[in-house]
Parts: C-alpha cells; structure tokens; sequence
DNA sequence: GGCATCACGTTTGCATGCACTTTTGCCATG
DNA sequence: CATGGCAAAAGTGCATGCAAACGTGATGCC
C-alpha cells in the first residue's frame, strides 16, 4: 500500500538515491563495464560518506550490476557471453509470464501510456545507443510494472538492467531498429487479448534481440584485463598471429563469485 | 588461476556468514516473519558490530526475506498471499527453465546426489516440519545449481527460499509427504531426458505444492497485527460499541503518530 | 476514567577514525 | 639491464560515537 512509499521516496533515502544514479549512469553506458567506483568518490559525488556509498554498491551488486571484490575497488559488472545468454533465458521466461498476466486485462490509458512510450522510443531512435537501449529496457519495466506484482516487478526490472549492461558490451551499434515495431505489436497484441499469442511475440521479440546481441560471441569490449588478453597470452609464438581471436568463451570461466 | 576464489568463501566473510545464518533461520522457521531483527542484537550475537549485522540485513532485504523499515527496526518478511501466489508463478517458469536445461544432461554421480538428497528428505519426513521444508527447498536449489548458470542458480535459490517462507507461513502442518514422491519421479525423468516431460512434472510439482499450502486463503499465521485484526476491526459493535472509529484496515500509518 | 502530552530509553542513520590489504613506484642486487 | 623486494600511497573493512527518530511508560488535564 501507499504507507510505506513515503519513507523510501521523499524521505532522506540517500542510498537509494544513489543506487538509482549509478544504476542509470551503467545502463547509459556513462559507466562502462569495469569501470571502477571507488567509495571515496561515490561519497564525494554525491555528498555522503563512504557508508552510504558502500551500502549502495552493495545492493546494486545484488542486482548484479557491480562486481565486489574483498579490498578491491568496486568495478562495474562485465558479464561473460555465457551470462549474457543465460540472463537472456531467464528473461525470456519471466516477460513471458508478465504478458500472459496482461493479456487483455489493460485499461486504455495503459495502452495509451505504453503507445507513449514507444513513441518516445521512436524520438530518440537516431539519439545516442545508450538512450534508445535505455528507453528499450525501460518498456519491458513499464510493462511489468503493469501487473502490480512487486516481485514480478523487481525480477523483471533487474533483469532487464542485467540485459541492458549485456547489449551495450555485445551489441553492435545499430540492433534497436525493429525493436520498436516489435513493442508496437506486442501492445496491440496485449490489447487483443490474446494470451498465446501475445506470450509467443514477447518470446520471439526476446530472442532476437538477443540473437542481434549475442551473435557470434563477439568481443567483449571492456572486460577485465586477463580475459581480454587471454586469447592473446596462449599464442604459442608472436610469429602465426592472431587469425584465431574468436576468443575462446570461458577461459577463466566459471568466474567464481556466485551468490552471496 | 584462482587467485582471488579463496577470498570470499573461507576468509573472513562475516557478513554472507550472518546472511546464511539468518537465512537458514528463517526457513527453519526458529525466526518466524514478523520476528524483530535489531542490528544490535545481531551484531552481539555473531560477534561483530552493527555495521556488519546491518550490512546483512540490506543484502537479506534484497532478498525479499526481510523488511527494513527506516528508522525501525528490521523484521522477518510477511509475504501477503498474493505475493506468495505471484512468488509461485515466477519459480516455476524459473524452474521450469533449470529441468529443461538439465533434462539428459545430468551425470551419474549427479544423479546419485540427487537420490541421495531425496534419501535426507525421507529420514527427516518424520522430524520437525521446518527440516523437512528446508530440505525440500534445497532439492530445488541443489537442481538449480547443477545448471551451472550462476544467475539462474541464484534466482532460483531467492525465489525457493522466498517460497519457503511462505510455505511455513501458509502452510498446514503436513503437506510435504507427497513431495517427496514427486521429487524421485523429478530425478527419473531428468535421467530419462525429456525435456518437456520434466518440464510438465516440475510444473506439476511446484504447481501442487503451491494450491496444497496457498489453498483458500488460509490466515496469514504471524502476519502483522493490523492485518491479522483487520477482519476482526470491522465487526459491527459485538455488543456495544467502545468507539465508532473501529480501526479501518489500512490504517497503521496514521493510528501511531499523526493524528492530523 | 479517558485522552493528549511529554520525557526517557531504545534503536537506527550516518560520519569518522584506524587497521589492514592491495597497488605502485623505487631501489638494491645479481 | 632485468629482477626481486620494500615502502609509501591508495582504498577497503570494520568499529565506534553521536545525533535524530521511534516506542513506551509516566504525567497532567478534562
């Protein structure tokens, strides 16, 4: 209910606050995979102390966005393509569920509001990646958010940042074009009313986004050190370069820090 | 190569230490939701100060296990009965997910683990209901960590618990027996590798689990005072009446202190 | 007697300080 | 000149202290 909104919004709810501004800062790309987010500055910035800071970079390692290391800076998460694909298949599965819930259960002006929506979609598409990825991301929130089921609504929502810090680390510059059409079907879809189909549009917008992402395991631009240089480090000699830098997936892989 | 993997398990990870202690405390039902969590107490029991203790309750709130109010203090999350119903939904296609990935692919020694954990679950049929709930919540995560997927293993790891806590909030005293059935069929069709049979088996299971513990909107043993007397508050005056303001049910952020 | 007020103890919110760990730059040494 | 090691610098890990907020029991008023 509505008692307990005021404590967490306009109450001096400073991690959370910040929590958001890094939260927006990853998935715009102004912070990029590995950047490093030292509690000193993070205090600074935004005027608190390492406490505070601290305690924000813990929940948005809880979602996953960061990656916190034992007397280390915190540095923005830079998930493997192997994660990239399992977070892609998680999410299929929830957005799944979130449209068989709306399937003609939306009012009008929800309809209206997510119409809105694409069409700011639509404004920004010959914007900068980072903003059309974000306003993408932000769509399948709003459209969880619909069903007024706050876990539904938080798994979604973290995933879908899970997703969004995914494609600006694979994707190549311009996957977002059709995209839009896509929300445009899937509302119409949704306003139908039809369940199954409207769950096999979601799958099916799902899946080639990701598929536009994920092709071919490219590079991950911006990864830790050790795993870009590890296609390089197991070069037998500087002579027969590099025509293999299809980078072997998992080197390092498993990656240890699990949940926690 | 495993440079930093010692670092959080066996060093002095005080605070996942804290977690999983309290974790396990409020599956096993020793802390029952709606249990108060002071920082103090905590910290003093587990020999740390309150900064560590808090810091683990915030990661247990991003868990949705517990409920960190500002300014009061901490409580074992309530889950209301439709976030228990939507909590439900989301683990199944979750889960769903874990035995399609699964189905075939187990090795022997895995399937061996899984048959000896169903063993455990046998011999603790007849102990306390908690047990027998936590072991049949760690079947689930035993399957999902066998995935691999470290973010798979981890949402389905907060989701089961989350699911455990409802359980032992809705749930009447003996509903785990046929479960335990059910898990062994689990295993055999996994072995057999038919990806949507164990599929629709999964889907059968938690499904069943979910109407046997969620039927008819049990009361919420436990729950919050206020909503626990809110059937009881609207009562037309029993005899006569004590005041005509007889608590209406969403009230509780005005009674304690406004007033205007 | 009932009700509002107030004051005190309790508990959280947060900043700061210190110890310890990692990193980095520098120097001695082979 | 390369290498190993040491020491200063930077950063985190954590405890503690103080202020503000909440809960509660006591007090006074009607």
């Amino acid at each position: 209910m509505a008692r307990d909104e005021n404590r967490s919004r306009s109450a001096t709810d400073r991690v959370g606050t910040i929590c958001r501004a890094l939260r927006r800062a990853i998935i715009e790309q102004a912070l990029e995979p590995g950047a490093k987010l030292p509690e000193d500055a993070l205090g600074e910035r935004f005027g608190v102390s390492r406490t505070i800071a601290r305690h924000a970079l813990g929940q948005l390692a809880a979602e996953g966005l960061v990656e916190l290391r034992r007397n280390r800076i915190a540095v923005v998460a830079t998930p493997s393509w192997q994660e990239a694909r399992d977070t892609f298949d998680i999410r299929i599965e929830l957005e799944r569920l979130v449209v068989r819930q709306l399937a003609g259960r939306l009012s009008k002006a929800q309809i209206a509001q997510l119409h809105a929506h694409v069409d700011a979609e639509d404004e920004a598409r010959n914007g900068p990646d980072a903003i059309s990825i974000r306003l993408a991301t932000e769509f399948h929130i709003l459209l969880a958010s619909m069903t007024e089921s706050p876990i539904l609504i938080r798994y979604v929502s973290e995933i879908a940042y899970r997703c969004c810090l995914t494609l600006s680390l694979f994707s190549r510059p311009h996957s977002s074009e059709c995209a839009i059409n896509e929300h445009r079907l899937l509302i119409d879809a949704l306003a139908n009313g039809d369940a199954d189909t409207v769950m096999s549009l979601m799958h099916h917008h799902l899946d080639s986004v990701a598929s536009r992402a994920l092709v071919a395991q490219s590079k991950p631009r911006g990864r830790d050190i050790m795993d870009i240089l590890a296609p390089y480090a197991d070069l037998p000699r500087p002579m027969q370069a590099a025509s293999r830098d299809a980078a072997p997936a998992g080197s390092k892989a498993g990656a240890g820090k699990a949940a926690g």
